[in-house]
DNA sequence: TATGAATGAGGCTTCATTCAT
DNA sequence: CATGAATGAAGCCTCATTCAT
């Protein structure tokens, strides 16, 4: 018998989950395998979640949450547009190396209806904040006029692509600072026509 | 009984896995549904192909091959620089857009060394293209000084995102000309220090 | 905790388990479900049974005797054999409508031989009593001669017919009058030899 | 690999699946023991049959079907309605004996719409055959007159019960005689009241 | 070559039973 | 006595792969 308790059983579950999954996907994560790694039984990771969806999925939300709050917060009080940017993209790009394949690669691979809500959910609230972002960036005059909408689609889009970059070429990193100088300055040279 | 000769049978093979491949996945992808889709027997299938494994990777080859040769090619007479890189992304989300899944989801969800090989050259490639492009911009002055090799990541992990975002949330896409706006022109007002 | 006494928490076992075994059958019947509506703990059900069997055997047990008490001692007074038998009759089916599933349904699908032999005893014992009446009705002149023992087999398969139909096709059910009728008087026509 | 023709193969499983049905019961059959008694592997079980239920379903209708058909045809062209209902008995208690559990226990054990449904459509049809019989007895001045249809059920029931009883106490038979004798002749003594 | 029945390992999930608290 | 987390065997089912024809 295991002296945890139920909450401790449950996290270390998860733990493992996030583990597993990031390491293997959805479909190659077994079972057997979490709950190996988590120092419980296969039996025992039924008591906690109704099946393998459920684990993806409480994980996934849990993720989401949580980075949700976290970017969100670091954000908010910088003034500098530019600087909101630089910030933004660290720690995406920072929360993502630590999660690696969870959050963004899984997403056609089961089609669960569950976790493709809860994402696209997220990705909505996160385009709004780099909305926000461009808006105040064009109204103080820092940013150039532009489709706010479809650049924040853009640039969500490039994390995603840098992240997917992490997790499959995991040595061919490219720095954040030169993710920042594409997005803030662009390839054009200034002033030119 | 059949009267397509061998290549005819491989192709169609072929043809069949990368529906499904795209569809489903490298995991859910059955050999069976493959073979019906070809029009083939299970059994047929390994005449051709050694394993499922093989299927795919002849699948990735292929398709990496092919588009190496096109995107190289349509960009090899164009001289202005910021039209080149236009090129090259729109031939890349036209791609995507075909071929969706398979080329850059799977990946890590099975190990196949021989896989992410192929796909390390392949990205390697590219990323001499985007360089190329990028030091010829700069060099003519079209283009800011820039850490050229670095900034080339970038763009092909901005690609990849956008890719994914094809993949993941079919119907929120971007479209082409605010991601090229982007990657040319940043997000800074010209002229402003 | 708990303020029911060791007999009270026994019995609210048994009761809860007379209703998932009548409702779902020994197999589907799980111990959870039990513990639940009895409103006690898994563990706390094998405090009071070693496992499944027991509660099942007990059960039976007590239904069996309980049966055997109330049908024996409605017969015991009447003195028309004919009214005995139709007593019996409305006794039986009264008590199956009520423990439907569990009685006679169950008995292969596990192979307990407890339960045979005590399910052999209590039929044995029925049969004797119709016996008894049917000796009785053939000595006084009111039934004809006939094969006792196999008669009162026949009766008893009878109604263990009539409660299989309550059970299996609960709506089309027969009424206590047309098997009385059938039962006592068959079907030829009286004094057609 | 086996030799079978593909239809042999399905027989075989249907074979085994009837042996351990009738021994085991539903839940207790599992496809490992069917596959074994067939002579086949597991996975070769599910080549023929999507799944277990599909597995009983298959043979209930199987079973019920012939047992339509030789019912129906060795009763046809007996005028006697006294010895078609002897015939009906006998054919009956014959098939059950050789189907034993099969046919009429499992009912409940597993809610199986598909089952339930195809279990009322034959009884109903049975009735039907019975109550064609009563009332050619009635019309012809053979039986006495009676609740055609209550009739009928009590007598499907009966059968039922006896069937039952053949399943359970398998040593604790009654005969065809008796069992006919009370159908036909009822306990009461002819001729009086 | 081509077929498709057959195999069997392995995955998910359930559940009777145990045991530390 | 009571709890309920934990165990692990066992069941159903899938599917890549093989092989007799």
């Amino acid at each position: 018998m295991n002296r945890r308790t139920a909450k401790e059983s449950k996290e270390s579950i998860l733990e493992a989950a996030i583990e597993v999954f990031s390491e293997k996907g959805y479909s190659q994560t077994t079972i057997r395998e979490v709950a190996e790694r988590a120092g419980i039984s296969v039996g025992g990771v039924y008591i906690y979640f109704k099946n393998k969806e459920e684990i993806y999925f409480t994980l996934l939300k849990y993720l989401l949450d949580e980075f949700r709050e976290r970017s969100g917060g670091s954000i908010e009080g910088i003034e500098d547009p530019a600087e909101a940017v630089k910030k933004y993209i660290a720690i995406n790009l920072n929360y993502a190396q630590k999660f690696k394949g969870l959050i963004l690669i899984e997403g056609r691979e089961h089609g669960f209806t569950s976790c493709i809500d809860i994402k696209k959910k997220f990705f909505r609230g996160q385009r709004k904040l780099i909305e926000e972002i461009i808006r105040k960036g064009v109204s103080s005059g820092r940013f150039e006029r532009c489709n706010v909408e479809g650049t924040a689609r853009v640039i969500i889009g490039t994390l995603r692509g840098f992240i997917l970059s992490l997790v499959m070429d995991s040595d061919a990193l490219f720095s954040q600072k030169e993710c920042s100088n594409l997005i803030l300055g662009g390839l054009l040279k200034r002033g030119v026509k």
